[in-house]
DNA sequence: AGGAGATAGTCAAAGCTTTGATCAAAGGAG
DNA sequence: CTCCTTTGATCAAAGCTTTGACTATCTCCT
């Protein structure tokens, strides 16, 4: 993938893919080295795009990544009991209790008892929780887009699909998760 | 993408993604929905596939994700110092000294001081190390083999490609990172 | 109706993360 | 050679995460 392999002095980020992938095979022997390749990357991507997302984005408007993911399912879906913004957020029930401790003492959340049910919590966004998500979510998409635009729009069809793909197959639905 | 959009009370972490990008289109006007579609899609995935990775794999066998991830780094181009490692991991220098003190005590990485530089600290694997990461790597890609086996061989060279050149495209080089 | 079992939310302990402060050591300029 | 700046590692505080335990409540079965 890169013109001139690299030695370990000179490794970057990036570049530590292609020489895990090489060093690794030559060591083991039984691995797949594009499976290898593909979580890889693709875990490293990850990383990148939300670490950047979280630093230029949400941190400068007082917001956490975790809690940006619970506003913007209370902010589309809401309100919601507890265990469906966990589900929807891709969190466990604790971690949602835990943030919402903070969502709510930044005003941001409202938590009340649900009527039908005397154990559940009905989270909801406050006037403020929405404004702050409205405006957030905006910026946020500005840089996704500036991501996006990397690629032509076919490329970008061409990836959304093979992701959906990957996240609908055989080992996506034999994974453990937490629901 | 579904063939029948999902109201509130239906979703799941994945058909979420239909209903936040039609909702939000709906709402907002200005976003650009593929964008959102492609970091939505591939931040979940990517947590999907993290988590099994971590639950399956790697904490039965007494090791956490980033505690892997240090290890998977030293154990192909370590000894390395302690900086370094943090570069090749994408973690803070603060988290991979934190991380060591627990690796330390597990006896599955040694800390010395390097020679030409007094203040920094070489990293290196011990003997339990080692062993601990080649087994826990094997079992590691046999699981990255089962989600890899869900797209074709064409797929895969498709999809490594695309993700390669988002990492390598304009707005990766101007994000804000680590290093 | 009564009791067993499942479920919602929270708490506690332990670990990992971040940023910013601190200290020691190295490097460069004068 | 000395001062100033930069750099490597660690520490501290605060926040988020996980699992497992615990309480309250609901549901279902007899």
């Amino acid at each position: 993938m890169t013109a001139h392999p690299a030695g370990p002095d000179e490794l970057d980020f990036l570049s530590f893919v292609d020489f895990a992938v090489t060093k690794t095979t030559s060591e083991l022997g039984a691995v797949d080295p594009e499976a290898m390749r593909l979580v890889l990357t693709l875990h490293r991507l990850t990383s990148a795009l939300v670490y950047d997302l979280e630093s230029a984005v949400h941190r400068p408007r007082g917001l956490s990544w975790p809690g940006f993911r619970v506003l913007f399912v209370l902010w589309l879906a809401g309100p919601l009991e507890s265990k469906r913004v966990a589900q929807l957020s891709g969190m466990s029930r604790a971690a949602v209790s835990a943030l919402v401790n903070t969502l709510e003492k930044a005003g941001l959340v409202e938590r009340r008892q649900a009527e039908h049910d005397r154990r559940a919590v009905l989270l909801s966004l406050t006037e403020a929780g929405h404004d702050t998500i409205t405006q957030d979510y905006q910026a946020h998409n500005e840089r996704e887009q500036a991501w996006a635009n990397t690629l032509s729009p076919d490329e970008r069809t061409t990836l959304i699909g093979l992701l959906h793909k990957l996240m609908t197959g055989a080992a996506a639905a034999d994974a453990k998760r937490r629901f």
